[in-house]
DNA sequence: GTCTATAAACAGATAGAC
DNA sequence: GTCTATCTGTTTATAGAC
């Protein structure tokens, strides 16, 4: 209705660029605040500082805290479209998915805090589990990936599912990781590859005693 | 200096046993609400009224919600001593410890949003680092006892540190655990038994590629 | 020892100026 | 669109009655 139709490119930014700026710019904030301070123990006053906006500024973005939490849940692990491709070309696919998840998790330190907080929200609305269910599917899905091309161009064992390897990978990996926070000692940064060597050695040996 | 050190034992309880009480019911109730609403969702006030008690019988028996918490996540894990000799009697190790911590887990379904809520904490507050990692190491302590023992009486692999093993195996059942929360039609009941025998039967057999 | 009442600080959310 | 000022409810923690 008004000339910025016509003409959508000025000098800098339309006001529609301006409030996504903000937006994701309140969001980064976001997700730095609720990692370092839990949910229920971040301020909203102190993430539109963080941003450098004022508290008005948050409310005309979001409707209220906790949409502003939720709409964080859903938009973070979209940024998470893992190469792929690059792991394959390596000729060990043990340390080439070892050095993928450790460099996934070495890239932002709050990050399995946000993820724990994640957790724990979704736990207890159960109504926002959808949204980590799907952001968990697309990490498992891009595992999967990796792990079902690995096992392929290698000893490939026959009725073994690349989804459940998955699983397991990713169950491993978080858990060690969570472990190494609390006692760096007793939990060697090489663990998680050793992990993965015992692991895909046992998936083509059959189990003594076990008939499946 | 009055009759009660001469006798102890009166109609029911002592003073020193009626506030000792207090203090366990206090303390259960505060793992109950700091559970379901985490460290900074919960309010003394809703502590104290599960218990059974008001604020200031709460505030007569800890210093603040902050040392409540702290008292909590230091009792928590003395009960957890397993029945490690029950399990060493069956055949199958690994049936026996997908059984053990699956028992664990179920016993309380507070159980990993707590420790996910003392996770956080610490993080958070690393002077508190040290209360978890005792837990933990209780924890993975009784587990090496268990696995130690089947890994000797069983196809026993050579150069395999039962504490590493044990590591590993704890942090699979919690992620597994944490996913299953999530996504339960893609991560079974049976996937940790499975991925047990994955990683069990690829200790003894070297891996293709790898020189260790 | 525990309860009631209250103090003091802080939270999330809104209204109107610019 | 964003900021300042404010309303309202809730929070931790304390003081004094019993």
């Amino acid at each position: 209705m008004n000339e910025d139709d016509a003409a959508p490119r000025r000098q800098r930014l339309t006001r529609a660029e301006a409030k996504a700026r903000t937006r994701e710019q309140l969001l980064d904030a976001a997700a730095r605040i609720f990692a370092r301070k839990g949910y229920a123990g971040a301020s909203v006053e102190e993430i539109a500082e963080s941003a450098g906006y004022s508290i008005g500024a948050l409310y005309s973005n979001f409707a209220s805290k906790e949409q502003l939490f939720l709409e964080l849940m859903a938009a973070r692990g979209e940024h998470r479209v893992t190469a792929v491709a690059e792991v394959l070309g390596t000729e060990d696919p043990v340390d080439a998915l070892a050095r993928l998840l450790e460099r996934a998790a070495g890239r932002d330190p709050d990050l399995m805090a946000l993820r724990a907080e994640f957790w724990l929200y979704a736990v207890r609305n159960p109504e926002a589990m959808g949204a980590l269910r799907a952001q968990q599917r697309r990490q498992a899905d891009a595992l999967i990936e990796v792990i079902g091309a690995a096992m392929e161009r290698w000893s490939t064992p026959p009725g073994v599912a690349p989804a459940e390897v998955a699983a397991v990978v990713l169950a491993m990996f978080q858990g060690l990781v969570r472990q190494r926070r609390i006692d760096p000692d007793r939990v060697s940064g090489d663990l998680f590859a050793q992990g993965l060597r015992w692991l895909f050695g046992g998936m083509g040996s059959a189990w003594p005693g076990a008939e499946q």
